[in-house]
DNA sequence: ATGATGGCTGACAACGTTGTCATGACTACA
DNA sequence: TGTAGTCATGACAACGTTGTCAGCCATCAT
């Protein structure tokens, strides 16, 4: 009858280069002895295909090892989901980051979406060039790590409906979701910690102050300060570190200055671990408190232990995660920002006591 | 004159939907009153468009924001490029693993070429899925950190010339090209290490044995102590330690045994780890020696430090992303393996002396 | 027997782009 | 003045898929 027929010529036709390119569903349903349009029904599990047909349909995809060609499908049905998202980080290797980076696609990969990650390395043209290349690959969804002065660049595509939330940082020139550390209730949560345990003479060790979560970290430790009636004029502030060495040598220098502190604040983790060298090689480790912003692997074996303010990188991660679905979904309510709390973790280097106090029992 | 008829007609058309649906080749050939073939070739810089014509086109791409679509683009010119590479990790949060896709981003980003990063959990099914989800996007390459037993399920599209490369553990099944580290030769390095120092009771404790790279290690491990004339049948081996808390306890259930090890070689991250708290909460991490493969952040700063044999995550992923590239660009060669050396890191806690013999001096 | 219903199925256009090719305008040279 | 050559340009088809719609067949109530 006339469809063996069709399957026989089309087979040839098509068959014969199977191994070399790549087979398309006009190869499938020569094969099965099928219109194409049926194939696209069983490979999208649509209803409405007889099971004898479904079966042809399915071993005929198997025996050329056929795969759906997702990006064609997109196209068609324009408008609609590539089922990929951008997510444009500090870099992909920085802990943090990548903890972020493994949250969001646990939450993304249940609903088979994949992720573009890319780091930006404190570059503002990276970043906007970066944007620009997930847009070209029409991602349906943006999570970003603001540096730019302003991220109005996204404004376009943004009031285009593309889902966009920021994260770590809350963005300047656009109005989105963002899903931030309370970086300063964090920073005077420890310059709590540290007064309340007899310390007046404190120092601040910050990272660049053209990031905005360094300046906020630095606002939170002084306020507080400034709430326990220290005069914060005279506390030695160092910033602009942004690497551990810097952070040694702003910790060295900070313990040979005439009136040195007692207690120091770092703001960041490479900045931490400078000033835990630092400490170290003076042989104050144990003399000098400190107190870090961001937790990190074996801060509990350092001796001291390294008390720090925690962030939760995985439930910024998965929080982002929400939220870009439920934008991808149609949510379509106002740009919220989302404020995820940060904890101290007690571990020794923070309760150090002042020379002339006694030391604390915890 | 004509022209200008055209372009009112036709921007009123079109650009009446500015800010809602995304821009086309159309909207934009509109609006600039020329051809979308046009506008086609000035987005790509191809040679052939007068000045003006083209200053009128980025005008108008400019003032609708208009972004190429690279899927549409791809699909066109099929067969071609969609520059974009899945890579596939333990985890994306792993250390080890982020380092190897930074250096594969730095890379390939050169060539703007995208990363899909996702992770595997040691989950075989995933690996399959996984694979799958690249290829329905129709990456131009693939990155595999091999877990399942088998990569046969590759073969289809490896035979279809799918670049592939597979990094940190050499896959089964398939002819393709693979960067590793010299995992064998790594392990009898810290063994060698460590009988220098005049140890002879080692202990091993061992990631799952289902892991290649941990079967290697510990081979190599194994025939230094051989080569050294030590019964390697007394050697105590703990395997099947998957993260700290199973290494800490193999760890101090070795320390506990009748005829405890005087030197420990842990062959991965986490396992250092481990043992790093095991030796620690004994009190014997200033007595026991230890060795770990992978080099770890901090390790220095630990007491005493860690002496590690070091991968280069860095030079793995340079080396892999320079093998998709070549591949990419049509290399036809003999599929190859190429291996990273690893390099021991000597910190102290490799050097301590087995009791009895003098403290050694560096 | 008749018409209506409903289940399967495939032809066709369209998604946004680019390769191919034809066209028309202009230049250069005989 | 004619002819070949160059250059800029756009019409058109095609990439692989899916939404739309029409057609076919069997079933069922009248």
């Amino acid at each position: 009858m006339m469809k063996d027929e069709v399957v026989t010529t089309m087979s040839n036709r098509y068959q014969a280069e199977v191994g070399k390119s790549r087979p398309t569903m006009r190869h499938v349903a020569a094969l099965a002895g099928v219109g194409i349009k049926t194939v696209s029904r069983v490979m999208n599990n649509e209803p409405g295909v007889s099971e004898a047909t479904r079966l042809r349909v399915v071993g005929a995809s198997q025996q050329l090892n056929y795969q759906l060609d997702m990006a064609a499908g997109s196209l068609r049905r324009s408008g609609r989901q590539t089922l990929s998202v951008g997510l444009l980080l500090p870099s992909v290797s920085n802990p943090f980051s990548s903890e972020i980076h493994r949250a969001m696609e646990d939450a993304l990969s249940v609903r088979g979406i994949a992720v573009f990650a890319a780091s930006l390395d404190d570059d503002p043209e990276r970043e906007k060039a970066l944007v620009a290349a997930f847009l070209g690959r029409r991602v349906d969804g943006l999570v970003l790590t603001p540096i730019a002065r302003s991220q109005a660049y996204v404004i376009p595509e943004h009031s285009r409906d593309l889902p966009t939330v920021f994260i770590d940082r809350e963005p300047v020139g656009v109005e989105a979701d963002a899903v931030v550390t309370d970086n300063a209730a964090g920073a005077a949560k420890a310059a709590a910690h540290l007064i309340s345990r007899g310390h007046r003479k404190l120092a601040y060790l910050g990272d660049r102050t053209d990031i905005q979560t360094a300046r906020e970290r630095r606002r939170g430790f002084l306020e507080s300060l400034a709430a326990a009636g220290i005069a914060t004029s005279a506390v030695p502030i160092r910033e602009g570190l942004h690497d551990e060495e810097s952070a040694r040598q702003a910790t060295r220098g900070l313990l040979g200055s005439d009136d040195p502190p007692t207690a120091i604040f770092s703001s960041q983790n490479l900045v931490t671990f400078g000033a835990m060298r630092g400490l170290k090689e003076l042989n104050a480790n144990k003399r000098i408190a400190l107190v870090g912003f961001d937790d990190f692997a074996l801060a509990d074996m350092m001796d001291p232990g390294i008390t720090v303010v925690a962030q939760h990188p995985e439930r910024i991660g998965k929080l982002a995660a929400e939220r870009i679905l439920a934008r991808i979904d149609g949510d379509q309510s106002a740009p919220q920002t989302y404020v995820v709390p940060s904890e101290l973790i007690v571990r020794g280097s923070g309760e150090l006591a002042p020379p002339g106090l006694p030391a604390p029992h915890l």
